[in-house]
DNA sequence: AGCACGCCGACT
DNA sequence: GTCGGCGTGCTC
């Protein structure tokens, strides 16, 4: 028998986390007081045959649905909604851009433990400044180990000195012998949450000095404080960003609110966190992947709860709730790793001006290669430039110059003249750096006698010799197999390695420069834990010579002792059908410049070229990365891309050839049918890699001048996608913003 | 995404 | 006769 509700029965109006462009209605749960249930509460749902946890957005007088096809809520988790309205609202902004599922955008905005459903546990442990240790310990005599004492006397001298490890060695020795006192009823100390509360415990007194262009940036954004703007920080390495950073959280810290500093990779962060910990006496929390669900859990709390002053993390870090919301930094805006590349493919810079613009706070964008994007809306006036022309305490900029390699006799990818600037560099007792972006010996083998290449089975792609560990390796889908002596086709032929990667450069470098101690520096030499910083380390104690390195090198880390860097070969670079290269390698370049040189030893930039004439290169040598940016949007504009023009990719995946056809087929159908404006449609076409971990890849790709014209397509277009039948039968998803075609 | 329902091939 | 393949459709 059918039960019969009365019609004046609330309806919880909710989002699920299932990839459907629909809400759900549910009945209200039974004998609860709703007075305080709030829209993004999290409610446990029956849905199918199981349950599902589901987000509160807005409790209804009535549905479209027969009440009989109801049903009811389970319960509800959350006294208040662990995300504010303002929060919400982004998450339900960013489901409409990005055109991605409510249900599942604001389940990535949660840590993956209370997305499941598990209760807020409650905070025990409380959590403490590094100012209330030293009270602590000037109260009461602990017991400690030597090593500990020796670290304790280290901190009541000087409390800045202490590295990293020593400071969690602190850190913890403290936090377990307080816990001890108290529980003996010992020690008993005011020791608070929130040390937001109390200015005068927030900063230590190692400022550094700045310069007038520092000053004027840090001005600029502390006068902003408490309103949205955006401000994009553009600075060289070592023009002092950090410095800016820090001066001005200061500012926003003494406000009592809160920072959340997003960067793009976790091997940037421990300096920077560094930094923080020696700079600020608040609780600082760090969210990236490298950490277990539980502690990135416990970060997210502690800034939900006003625990902690400031966030370090990266892109997932972005919707952590903010009790006190004060200021969002965003360091190396440029950085591609921004951009989520599956599933909600998001843009984490572009939505932090959303969620600044929201939270009423200031955005602030560094970087010293900004992205095209960056410098146009600055050139719309939508973001407030601040520049710093200089590397502070007056140290010269390295000198960039391109090396014609064109005839010239070249060994494993070194010139002649490079390899006697190396000497020259070595002679001097200064280190080198080289930068290579491919990894491996050689990224093919090639049979000798009858001109058999070894290929990915699963990819369109050459697989990429590792003599170190005698395999060949796909470094597309990870597919491994061992090197053969002998070629499996003509079995006589001599295989031959051919072109160049770091491991083939490396075992060159140690013939010519016998003498001299050399460190590579490349996903394969750094994969086990830990050994990244202790390369980094014998690197700035003066214990290597030649730094031979992939991308890696060209983020982050400063090598004052490096005053010669070689970009090997830069014209990889120059050729590809993706029109974000250009910005990319120019990009790279500056930063791989940066990482050499300091005051009294400036660096020399040397890339080996067979296109010295190229116009990318030669603007960006005698002119500079603004010049090169200038033209390059002017570029873009003729050709009408972005940011002149807004794109949204559509991409398909299938094992089998035949499915994608017939998926974008009724694609076709669908956007003959409501493309009422003027969006273009481009394709479909194979993908750059067309296979790729056996699947074949096809994109379309829409592009309009007026992005509301895009939306207003994609808007009634994506639903209707994922409504088809033939959309069941292949993997697809929809890139807003892509940043790159691959 | 999950999950059940449903309609066709090789097994006790 | 039925176990199980995965194509199709639904989830308040």
């Amino acid at each position: 028998m059918a039960k019969l509700h009365p019609s004046n029965e609330l309806i919880f109006r909710v989002a699920i986390p299932v990839p459907v462009y629909r809400l759900f209605d549910y009945l209200a749960p039974d004998n609860v007081e709703l007075d305080n249930v709030k829209p993004g509460v999290r409610l446990e749902v029956p849905f199918g045959l199981g349950k599902k946890i589901a987000f509160l957005l807005e409790i209804a007088g009535h549905s479209e649905l027969d009440a009989s096809k109801l049903k009811r809520v389970v319960r509800i988790l959350d006294h208040k909604p662990l995300l504010s309205a303002k929060d919400l609202r982004l998450l339900l902004w960013a489901s409409d851009y990005y055109h991605h599922p409510l249900g599942e955008v604001i389940s990535a905005a949660f840590p993956a433990g209370l997305r499941q459903g598990k209760p807020v546990a409650v905070q025990t442990e409380k959590h403490y400044a590094l100012t209330d240790l030293g009270k602590a310990t000037d109260s009461v005599q602990l017991q400690r180990t030597p090593k500990q004492k020796s670290v304790l006397e280290k901190f009541q001298s000087c409390p800045a000195c202490l590295s990293e490890a020593e400071l969690s060695i602190w850190n913890d020795n403290w936090r377990t012998a307080v816990k001890q006192l108290i529980a003996k009823q010992l020690l008993q100390i005011e020791v608070s949450d929130a040390s937001v509360n109390r200015p005068e415990a927030l900063v230590r007194d190692n400022a550094l000095q700045c310069n007038p262009p520092q000053q004027s940036a840090i001005d600029a954004v502390c006068e902003s404080l408490g309103q949205f703007g955006v401000f994009l920080l553009e600075g060289v390495t070592g023009s002092g960003k950090t410095e800016v950073y820090l001066q001005i959280i200061r500012t926003v810290l003494e406000r009592g609110q809160q920072v959340l500093v997003l960067v793009p990779e976790i091997t940037l962060t421990p300096q920077l966190e560094d930094r923080f910990r020696r700079r600020f006496a608040v609780n600082i929390a760090l969210s990236h992947s490298k950490l277990t669900g539980k502690q990135r859990q416990t970060a997210w709390l502690q800034m939900q709860q006003g625990e902690c002053s400031i966030l370090l993390g990266t892109r997932s870090a972005l919707f952590t709730p903010l009790k006190n919301p004060g200021l969002i930094i965003l360091d190396e805006e440029h950085d591609a790793s921004f951009k989520q590349q599956e599933g909600f493919r998001f843009s984490a810079r572009d939505i932090a001006v959303v969620r600044g613009k929201l939270l009423h706070i200031p955005v602030l964008l560094g970087s010293a290669t900004p992205s095209l994007e960056s410098l146009h809306n600055v050139d719309k006036q939508r973001y407030q430039l601040l520049h710093l022309p200089d590397r502070a305490g007056s140290a010269i900029e390295p000198v960039l110059q391109l090396l014609d390699i064109r005839n010239k006799r070249i060994q494993e990818g070194l010139s002649e003249a490079l390899i006697e600037e190396m000497h020259r560099t070595l002679a001097k007792n200064e280190q080198v750096l080289l930068f290579l972006n491919r990894r491996g010996f050689a990224p093919t083998l090639i049979c000798h006698g009858c001109g058999w290449v070894a290929r990915c089975q699963r990819c369109d792609a050459n697989l990429v010799i590792h003599f170190d560990e005698e395999c060949l390796r796909c470094h597309h889908c990870g597919k491994e197999e061992r090197l053969m002596k002998q070629c499996p086709a003509c079995k006589t032929g001599e295989l031959t390695p051919l072109g160049l990667g770091t491991e083939r450069v490396e075992k060159v470098l140690a013939e010519l420069f016998a003498d001299k101690i050399t460190v590579r520096l490349d996903r394969d030499s750094t994969q086990r834990k830990g050994s990244l910083e202790t390369y980094l380390l014998q690197i700035n104690q003066g214990k290597v010579d030649i730094i031979l390195g992939t991308q890696m090198l060209a983020k982050g880390h400063h090598f004052p002792n490096v005053t010669l860097v070689a970009i090997l070969d830069v014209d990889s670079g120059l050729f590809s059908i993706d029109f974000h290269a250009a910005e990319k390698l120019a990009q790279m370049i500056v930063q791989v410049s940066g990482r050499a040189g300091r005051a009294e030893k400036p660096g020399k930039v040397i890339m080996q070229t067979r296109q010295p004439e190229h116009p990318l290169l030669t603007t960006l040598i005698k002119e500079g990365y603004r010049s090169f940016a200038k033209t390059a949007l002017a570029e873009r504009k003729d050709a009408l891309l972005p940011p002149f023009s807004y794109q949204a990719l559509l991409r398909v995946q299938a094992s089998d050839v035949d499915t994608p056809p017939l998926f974008f087929q009724a694609v076709a159908a669908l956007v003959q049918k409501l493309n009422t404006g003027h969006t273009q449609v481009l394709g479909p076409v194979s993908a750059p890699m067309a296979r790729r971990a056996g699947l074949y890849r096809y994109q379309l790709l829409f592009q309009n001048t007026r992005r509301q014209e895009l939306h207003v397509l994609l808007e009634v277009l994506i639903p209707e996608i994922a409504k088809l039948k033939q959309a069941k039968k292949v993997r697809w998803s929809l890139d807003v913003d892509p940043v790159d075609l691959y």
